[in-house]
DNA sequence: CTCCTGGAAGAAGTA
DNA sequence: TGTACTTCTTCCAGG
């Protein structure tokens, strides 16, 4: 993987010191994870237990025994890289001295809550150490960090870890860490509950690594700080005149840096403009970027940290660590050395439970946020958390048993996302002008939940954090919703409270969009995903419920795509519904599509595509000019090439508005001429538009993974699936996204950890029709129906039920043996298809391309029709890593990227030959 | 002064 | 290889 970079080749040794040198941003990332945890991994890998555990998060409090870097690091790291990552996150951007020498510190993982560690930066890290860290070894040392404030937020993702590519490490644990989530020393061991297990689970936490860094070290003034900040200002920003060109490899440069492997030249931005010169871990202008950043850095060693932050958040304090109280957060920027010294000792973290809520309610509303107070106060213990969450590239269903999640007010399809060297741009909005409005029906308790916000991805694949983007959290006189921070596997996660006063409905005023550079994640080992034309996300909410048994339901709805880029927001079409999802063969029904940015003279285009991507066939549907508006336009169906098809044909379709404007594919499915159709539910949406009751499916191609819940959501109506009873409105509701029946989707119980189900495809998130939510326990996820009307085809049934549980997170490779073994869903047949839908057979989805984040892995790009090419579900093979496409992009740039994969793959093959 | 925004310049990437 | 067009990032300016 390492190796291809958008098709273009380069030696790791190039490689390795570009990232050292100049961000070690990207490769550390899921390899990070390993590093750090590397050391303390042999116990957790080894055993059997972590496969039960390694979906779970890290959360549980694990003991982790972080090396910052162990030998292997020494050999590529020498030079920095590796102390890079760890001053990446340990840096102690306030000063905090930077341990000089590494060290090896046997962390009982304390969960922290990551905001703190966001916002503290490097500080943070110490504090969290300090907390946890039970014994700490000093390795040689870890000088050359990066400083994670230098990084982009990518990248200072990736700089945690240590990853050089070089890195013995990484490759050895590799496979694990891609999702840090699912690392397995993510708490193998893990017991929500049990903190007390710490001790009992070594784990080498991420988030412990970080100690490397002393925390004294302060970024800025750090030694490892200088080499790293200094070089590389956290707001590395390529061009700005400030930086100096050089970045070299060490990016000593600090604009945008170019270099160049084996004669291609690349160029990264190192050095933010902005970035101050001086390294401040918030250095850069932005002070919430930095924070990012840090969160960024800090997650891969922090699955366990997010764990431990949202218990700390929601929980009990048992485990909770003195992070829980996000002293920097509040303050930010301002005193990182305060933070620092805090946490040095640990006290905070050792404070008693009461004090640390005294601490963070101060936080939060006490201060240094300007954060109209919030009654709320996160330092209310929760006790519904477990240890154990789902990974963030699980797919949970949005509905379970009484439970619903539900995304009331859908955000507006565009907001142009802020990139670091920019100030923020706000939050999300609504379309009326207001935010988007979250609840969650059926819902009885009086304690207050956390909502989990992150920015997911929205294309046809499996829905999982942006590599691209993270949630941005706004805070200001205008914000009426407190919200924290909290890092989880290098995605940032807005973690907002659920209320009982409140309905259990949040307002989510507080939520901004960052957008990384793609060159910084690009870079990152193990990231697949391009950038480019890779704009479009989803606001994904989750929500963890505890269950009288003890075990924990999360539930998650993804928001409709909303387009970050601010060329594209303003001309592509987008296509956020469509009213059938599947017709016969013959064609001939007239489709409703809805959406934004459709033009008299739009075009939609029906197209079928080999698995390696050739088109098999395209044509142009008749539309119905007169009915086109910006909004909505009206197409009649072509008859598929084949009349005589025995099975449903998987087909896409978009809406061109001219040369290289078009939308992102749609899905459609042409079934047997004599098949009954199943599906279509009548949407009063369109009704209303005077339109024959087209029921409006969004699902987005991108949506349509059965997994995702994309779609708009919505209506609450929409749980009426043809056939299927609505969705009691809350209550009675059944997971509409997931498949499976029971109503307990997932245990996320440390012992039992089943993946949830994939999210409903697009529905999921929306109040859809209502399935059953795929159920994580023993029992087998049904195939059956979906709710959705995507599902009403016979296809659409299958990619929806496509088991319940995922597979998603795994590892690199995105498999997770851990599935298997654990769950029942495990079996094949449960996992619910990728999102090409396809397929369902669980080790689809165990391919499925890890998080976004970690590393895709591969994807499996093409789309196939399910019916022409079953196989076309299946990843490619993990030896190769090729970047995944996009699947956001339009149909030109997926032919694009398939080029740019097939480059990669012949320069794979060459680079294996030679 | 900071936060939001809209607009756009300039560089890099693609066709 | 050069040109034109896109897309990405960074800046600037105004509210």
């Amino acid at each position: 993987m390492s190796f291809l970079h958008e098709g273009r080749e380069f030696d790791f040794s190039s490689v390795f010191e570009y990232s050292q040198g100049v961000q070690k941003e990207h490769e550390g990332d899921a390899y990070s994870y390993t590093p750090n945890v590397s050391l303390s991994l042999p116990v957790g890998m080894g055993n059997p237990c972590l496969a039960t555990q390694y979906h779970t998060l890290q959360s549980s409090p694990v003991i982790s025994v972080s090396s910052c870097h162990q030998t292997g690091y020494s050999l590529q790291n020498d030079n920095h890289a590796a102390p890079g990552y760890y001053l990446s996150h340990g840096l102690r951007p306030n000063g905090a001295p930077a341990l000089e020498s590494p060290r090896i510190e046997i962390t009982a993982y304390s969960q922290y809550p990551e905001d703190e560690v966001e916002e503290s930066n490097s500080e943070d890290h110490i504090i969290k150490r300090g907390v946890n860290s039970i014994v700490t070894l000093t390795l040689p040392n870890a000088d050359g960090y990066r400083d994670p404030s230098c990084l982009s937020p990518a990248s200072s993702v990736s700089s945690r870890s240590c990853n050089s590519e070089a890195s013995s490490y990484e490759s050895g644990f590799y496979n694990y860490d891609n999702s840090p989530q699912n690392s397995p020393w993510q708490s193998p061991c893990v017991s929500p509950k049990g903190s007390s297990t710490l001790m009992s689970c070594p784990h080498a936490s991420g988030p412990v690594a970080p100690p490397l860094h002393s925390p004294s070290t302060s970024p800025q003034i750090g030694a490892v700080a200088e080499e790293g900040w200094a070089a590389q200002p956290r707001g590395s920003r390529p061009n700005s005149p400030s930086c100096s060109g050089g970045g070299g490899v060490n990016n000593g440069g600090m604009g945008k840096r170019k270099y160049s492997f084996n004669g291609t030249t690349y160029r990264q931005t190192s050095c933010s403009p902005n970035q101050s010169p001086t390294p401040s871990p918030h250095g850069s202008p932005r002070v919430s970027v930095t924070d990012e950043i840090w969160q960024a850095n800090t997650n891969q060693y922090t699955n366990s940290a997010i764990v431990a932050a949202i218990n700390a958040l929601t929980t009990d304090g048992v485990v909770d660590m003195g992070e829980g109280i996000p002293i920097k957060t509040r303050k930010t920027m301002l005193d990182h050395s305060m933070s620092l010294k805090l946490d040095p000792d640990g006290e905070l973290c050792h404070e008693d439970y009461p004090s640390r809520l005294a601490l963070k309610k101060e936080s939060y509303c006490g201060g240094f946020l300007d954060v109209p107070q919030h009654p709320y106060s996160w330092s209310k213990p929760k006790p519904y958390l477990s240890p154990s969450l789902p990974a963030l590239d699980w797919q949970l269903p949005s509905c379970s048993g009484p439970y619903n999640l539900q995304i009331e007010v859908q955000p507006k399809s565009h907001h142009r996302a802020h990139y670091e060297t920019e100030g923020s741009r706000g939050a999300v909005k609504a379309l009326c002008g207001s935010h988007p409005v979250v609840q969650l029906y059926g819902y009885m308790e009086s304690e207050p939940l956390t909502l989990q916000l992150f920015i997911g991805t929205a294309d046809d694949r499996l829905l999982r954090p942006h590599a691209f983007y993270q949630v941005h959290r706004i805070t200001g006189k205008t914000v009426s919703t407190a919200s924290h921070e909290v890092m989880q596997s290098n995605t940032k996660v807005l973690e907002i409270p659920l209320l009982p006063e409140n309905n259990m409905r949040a307002i989510i005023d507080c939520a901004g969009i960052l957008k990384l550079r793609n060159s910084d994640i690009e870079l990152r080992k193990g990231e697949t995903d391009i950038g480019r034309k890779n704009t479009r996300v989803r606001l994904v909410f989750r929500v963890h419920i505890n269950q009288p048994n003890g075990r924990t339901l999360s539930l998650q709805a993804a928001s409709n795509p909303i387009e970050c880029s601010q060329r594209s927001a303003q001309e592509l079409p987008l296509v956020e519904k469509q009213s059938v999802d599947s017709y016969p063969a013959t064609g001939g029904k007239m489709m409703l599509l809805s959406g934004l940015n459709f033009l008299p003279d739009s075009k939609v285009v029906f197209v079928e595509k080999a698995q390696d991507g050739h088109h098999l066939w395209e044509t142009e549907a008749k539309v119905d000019r007169d009915s086109v508006k910006n909004s909505t336009v009206v197409a009649e169906i072509p008859p598929y090439r084949n009349q005589r098809i025995s099975s449903p044909v998987q087909v896409n379709f978009y809406v061109c508005n001219g040369k290289r404007k078009r939308s992102q594919y749609q899905r459609f499915t042409y079934l047997p001429p004599h098949a009954p159709i199943i599906k279509t539910e009548p949407n009063d949406e369109y009704d209303s538009l005077g339109i024959a009751r087209l029921p409006m499916h969004s699902k987005p191609y991108y949506s349509r993974p059965r997994l995702t819940p994309v779609m708009p959501v919505a209506d609450p109506d929409a749980c009426l699936v043809g056939g299927y009873p609505p969705c009691p409105p809350r209550h009675a509701a059944m997971p509409s996204s997931s498949p499976s029946s029971s109503p307990t989707l997932h245990d996320l119980s440390p012992v039992a950890y089943s993946k949830c189900l994939p999210n409903s495809p697009t529905h999921a998130a929306q109040p859809g029709p209502a399935v059953p939510p795929i159920q994580v326990t023993p029992g087998h996820p049904n195939l059956t129906h979906p709710a959705s009307p995507d599902h009403s085809s016979p296809l659409g049934v299958l990619h929806s039920q496509g088991s319940p549980i995922h597979l998603n997170s795994p590892g690199p490779h995105g498999y997770h043996p851990i599935y298997a073994n654990s769950s029942p869903s495990s079996s094949p047949v449960s996992h619910p298809s990728t999102p090409g839908g396809t397929a369902e057979s669980a080790f689809v989805q165990a391919y499925s391309p890890g998080p976004a984040q970690a590393a895709p892995g591969s994807a499996p790009t093409g789309r196939r029709s399910p019916g022409l090419l079953p196989e076309d579900a299946r990843p490619p093979s993990m030896g190769i890593t090729v970047k995944q496409e996009p699947q956001e992009l339009d149909q030109m740039y997926l032919d694009d990227v398939n080029e740019i994969i097939r480059n990669d793959l012949s320069s794979i093959s060459v680079h294996t030959h030679a």
